[in-house]
DNA sequence: ATGAAAGCGCTAACAT
DNA sequence: ATGTTAGCGCTTTCAT
């Protein structure tokens, strides 16, 4: 039938006509078959997301989904799995789905990349967000931790503090996040000279973690007026040993979190933090994938997104008293 | 071909013919096509999840995409809307690609439900995660978040508390979760008896917000030594007005959010918590649907899943000083 | 502007 | 145990 012309729209139907198959259809109920469609022309508008369904990547899930709709794209979901050939096996589950295209977004530990090169050498359009792994060709984006800790310590020295410490995670944890952000608080603190001894408290990254590093540093170093928190969970576990040992925040110490998770407004005094594009890499990482699939200009590989510091009372920038204020972390 | 019989496995075929075909496989880098087989079958073995992407449902969607990768399913994802009719366009994305099934999962604020019931009448497997629509006939899941206020107050109450308090959200606020935590905390203390009179305050449920009312409810009712919150934000913003006044948690005053949120362990002294099903109620959900698809004895239609108390320092009711204790909410 | 024919890749049913 | 035929619902191509 010459139905298919009123549906698709994209060769001319005289109007009576097609008002014709338009009753008839809904008399009907008819409902296009997109399964055959994309088998006849062998095109799913059909993405995967390979994505780890956590509060961290939510926003980024969303981001990507609602751009996807927008271009007419729907996501297949499945999680990750750290061991490579699991992760290939529900992958492949997505392939014999005939996904159009993939996004991937694991943890930054995620070591093993081999997968990912073969994928990309069969022409399988693919991004991913926080994957630490060489330019092998496809699309990357990335989340700028190391420039995010340098210019909270850069601001932090810029107001006049003398004795910046860290606390939490490890310089050779396994996920590059964790490192970067060493990286990145040791940057500022060589670029500042070396009359700034680092003040390093490394080891876990929960609340109990940062409750007795913090404790140890400052036994360690009691000259510390700043303390830079590998994450939220860590740097509320510094408040509590503040408050134990009667250090003001931010009078006398001040503290920034990382990730601004519902951990940091819920601080007392609440918690300064870096935030992350998270949602906005789930909509560029959506958008690069269906630039590759349909006819697109860009041709950019790898982008690294800004963070931005939420600042609220832990952290001693304050330039208004209640409230949140961001500012760029250039 | 009848490689079809290989990779299917249903029919017998010789040990040779099988090689044969697998080689050859291999060697053409064949792959099945799930398109073509869902379109000759007329069943795809994928379903739809039309949920929040967000903190708190994540744990719902590992536990459902589990449960579907174990019976051969996938899920296409869609994130749901607020207008009925603009949820109602994401779903018909998804009928059109065939899915076998729905597993929707709101906020307990959705009210429309009358594109549901068309969808179960048109006999589409349907289960829904937290929404609070009358039986209509498909199957849906709940937390008991009723019982579980209730609970908590009982404990207190046993436990030799003779004014307890709530704080957070409002009788009339739109989601029903926060209504029946509401409801729960007045029907343990209307069993109390008339001895033990309400303590509430209503408003907001954000850090700030907990914080308002808690100052003002103890203004009101100087005698409260127990405060269970509306949610987890609500509750550490209790703990900021608690801290101020110097009274000490737990022993002056013990206090328990709700979701357990890492807000919950990062708080300080760390907060006891109602912790719902989650996970388990995305299993549960996937494993319905899977039993609506295919044959199964199970007619079960709706279930509340149960909530705990993670005890944590500061509700006074802890075995042990530190560390986690999980007690039931029955 | 419309219709007819063929085929996307698979499997159910029926031969052999 | 294997081959043959037909058709799932659509779109592409060619004819009218």
């Amino acid at each position: 039938m010459t139905a298919s012309r009123v549906f698709t729209g994209k060769s001319p139907v005289a109007t009576t006509t097609r008002e014709r198959v338009l009753t008839a259809a809904q008399r009907l109920g008819y409902r296009p078959n997109h399964l055959a469609r994309s088998l006849r022309q062998s095109q799913t508008r059909t993405l995967g997301m390979v994505i780890t369904a956590g509060m961290w990547y939510a926003q980024a899930m969303r981001g990507a989904e609602e751009i996807a709709r927008e271009h007419g794209y729907t996501f297949l979901y499945t999680h990750p799995h750290n061991r490579a050939d699991r992760e290939q096996e529900r992958i492949e589950t997505l392939r014999q789905r005939r996904v159009d295209g993939l996004l991937m977004m694991s943890g930054s530990d995620a070591h093993e990349h081999g997968h990912l090169r073969a994928l990309h050498q069969e022409g399988i359009p693919l991004v991913t967000i926080n994957r630490y792994c060489e330019d092998i060709g496809f699309r990357r984006l990335f989340f700028d931790y190391r420039q995010a800790a340098c210019s909270v310590v850069q601001r932090w020295l810029a107001a006049g503090h003398r004795r910046v410490g860290f606390v939490g995670g490890t310089p050779d944890h396994p996920q590059q996040a964790v490192r970067e952000r060493i990286e990145g608080y040791r940057k500022a603190l060589r670029e500042a000279g070396a009359w700034m001894p680092a003040a390093e408290g490394f080891g876990g990254a929960f609340p109990d973690d940062g409750e007795a590093l913090t404790e140890a540093l400052l036994r360690r170093c009691p000259g510390v007026t700043a303390l830079l928190a590998v994450n939220d969970y860590t740097a509320a576990g510094a408040l509590r040993t503040l408050r134990r040992l009667q250090r003001r925040v931010p009078e006398d110490v001040a503290v920034v979190g990382f990730d601004d998770t519902p951990v940091a407004f819920s601080a007392d005094p609440p918690l300064s933090a870096v935030r992350h594009s998270i949602l906005e890499s789930g909509r560029i990482g959506c958008r690069w994938l269906v630039g590759q699939i349909e006819p697109w200009e860009e041709d950019e590989r790898t982008r690294v997104l800004p963070s931005v510091l939420v600042v609220r009372r832990s952290c001693g920038l304050a330039v208004e008293e209640r409230g949140e204020q961001i500012l760029p972390l250039g």
